[in-house]
DNA sequence: CTGTAATAGTTGCATATGCAACCAAGTCAA
DNA sequence: TTGACTTGGTTGCATATGCAACTATTACAG
């Protein structure tokens, strides 16, 4: 008997491969500047990011909105303070925590790198049109959200595992 | 003065940024699967994919066609072939290359993986609806393709930076 | 042929990451 | 209060990765 007529698995037409391959080709691209003006690295840029958006805030909380790694949190915002491009002071309401904020030179930076990602969406927005862009958008947040709330949605577990918070 | 009125910039609209949370969040998912069951890093299942679905092929080719770094191969190669999971043997026309192939057991295990692999990509597929799956589809591809021939697109090189063969 | 440039892969080294174990501070019931 | 449990962050360690330098071939101009 020859194997079971079962359907072929093909890489090319797996999201999360593609999503990969995707988020690798755009996010390098971006990477070459904050890499050249400033040395930072992608999760320094993310944080910088946040802070710059959502203003003074925790690690805890940056770990929350963005989903990076405690630890990667922990040591990014350790070199990034280091550069002076925030500065960390201890919560008034609990001393286990730090409130971390964007220091003026940080402030600065963040302007800088941010006019330089908006003309990068642009490009890459005209690239794929405007139409395919903003659909891509609202899917991409519908996946990223399915992921945060897994138990909300009738999915069997498979986007939810290892997510230790709800274990 | 105020500073000038540019757009703020926001993260949460950033698609790199989005492309890498849903990317994170859907393979890290699966990656449980390959890590569990045969102790595979991500690089090594994607080699075993398209090794399963294109056949034998060199090590470059591999390269070219997922676009992993050449030595990210080299080393998930030589771990497969110490796990036996594929054969190297020298090219007859390039004495340089060495053609790549499953074992046995190689086929078995990508068997094996592809059916899961389906399950969690129908999984996905299901849970943000198949038409936005279909169209997510095509736009990823249409954005790797970008990357793939930056020079084809109209694109001020944005998407195309460090991509050493084009230098 | 012969010397130079390009190519397939590998390896050294410095950095980035993930996970588990670990502190210190907070919470809460009894 | 006190003692068990949770939570914000950090650190040790083993692994993964990127880049540059290096070896062995192959390609090719003259």
């Amino acid at each position: 008997m020859e194997t079971a007529p079962q359907p072929a698995f093909d890489l090319q037409d797996f999201l999360p491969y593609l999503l990969n391959q995707a988020a690798e080709a755009t996010s390098r691209a971006f990477q070459t500047t904050y890499r050249a003006a400033y040395g930072m690295t992608r999760t320094q840029w993310r944080i910088l990011a946040n802070l710059g958006k959502f203003g003074a805030m925790t690690a805890r909380d940056i770990c929350a909105i963005s989903h990076i790694e405690k630890t990667k949190v922990s040591r990014a915002v350790a070199t990034l303070t280091a550069q002076g491009l925030i500065t960390r002071s201890a919560s008034p309401k609990d001393r286990r925590a730090e409130l971390l904020a964007l220091t003026d030179r940080g402030r600065t930076v963040f302007a800088d790198l941010g006019q330089h990602a908006i003309r990068h969406d642009d490009a890459l927005r005209a690239a794929i049109g405007q139409d395919a862009a903003a659909s891509l958008h609202v899917t991409l947040r519908r996946i990223i959200a399915l992921a945060e709330a897994p138990a909300k949605t009738g999915l069997p577990g498979q986007l939810a595992v290892n997510t230790p918070r709800s274990i």
